[in-house]
DNA sequence: TAAAAGCCGAGTGAAACGGTAGGGATTAAC
DNA sequence: GTTAATCCCTACCGTTTCACTCGGCTTTTA
């Protein structure tokens, strides 16, 4: 029941990449470096959100990275579904629909499916713009703690 | 960002030995048949379950497993915790506190706060005995069919 | 035309998953 | 008091996934 590091580190570039939209492409060196992460490890995720239209790129010199939309028009659930493949608990629930043939004596699916409502909730009402906001935030706060 | 088959298989065992609860201890053999889980992993699951202290068992010829309290009283995330070793979605999060050391810098620590409190409420209130309660309903309502 | 960027497929070591095998200890029934 | 049913325990094993790395390719701009 753990996130990968494909959520993870996926989440915090796409949020990286958020606290400079609209300033033109960001460089995969760039977002790497920011958040502590292998350029080649991170290059893979980066296909990953590019195939589920969550960035697009420009390529050549002084290319990079950018969000196709606005950070508060990106939810946390559709770019973890592009990162991790999926965000369901279990196989059964959820609408990709891989039912077991012994789904309706199942004693665990109708918590598992509560769960998984609940989970999806949050996730889809959570932004990009949100946690984008909250790591400003935080990132000013520290700033001027530091200073003073 | 999936349950393994120990918090599935591991569950199901639970919620059937509920289902005798009162009666007596309930053999491996009968507990993996009524699954159809392979009895050699499914000892390894109620090992778990037994230093956990949620089943106890009785040795010898119609020896087998037993419930330590009432189903109403064991919860669902504590069962989860005996199969899975944990149920925090990333280790940066719950009382384990494994803190990383830009976990407060990190734009998703807020996210899974929320979102591990949220699933932790839902594992905490749901106990065996409503699982139970569930799924002899639908037992019974399958079988009523099947005669009609 | 060269340097800086992204694009892409393949490989890899370690760990976890999902079991299996086989022997040992305990106890109730006969 | 032997036998058979039951739980107890350790070790192993094939497969898959994770978390990366590597090396070469293409595109673009200065």
């Amino acid at each position: 029941m753990k996130f990968s590091t494909k959520g993870t580190y996926g989440l915090r570039a796409v949020v990286e990449l958020a606290a400079h939209y609209g300033e033109g492409p960001v460089s995969l060196a760039a977002v790497a470096a920011e958040q502590g992460i292998s350029e080649a490890y991170l290059e893979q995720l980066m296909r990953s959100l590019k195939n589920a239209g969550i960035v697009k790129t420009t390529r050549g010199k002084a290319g990079g990275y950018l969000l196709t939309r606005e950070p508060q028009k990106i939810s946390v659930l559709e770019t973890l579904r592009a990162l991790e493949g999926s965000t369901d608990i279990v196989d059964c629930v959820g609408s990709d629909a891989n039912i077991c043939e012994n789904a309706c004596t199942c004693s665990a699916r109708p918590l598992f499916l509560k769960l998984q409502s609940r989970i999806n909730a949050v996730l889809a009402e959570t932004t990009i713009g949100e946690l984008t906001e909250d790591h400003i935030e935080q990132k000013k706060r520290i700033e001027h703690a530091r200073l003073s």
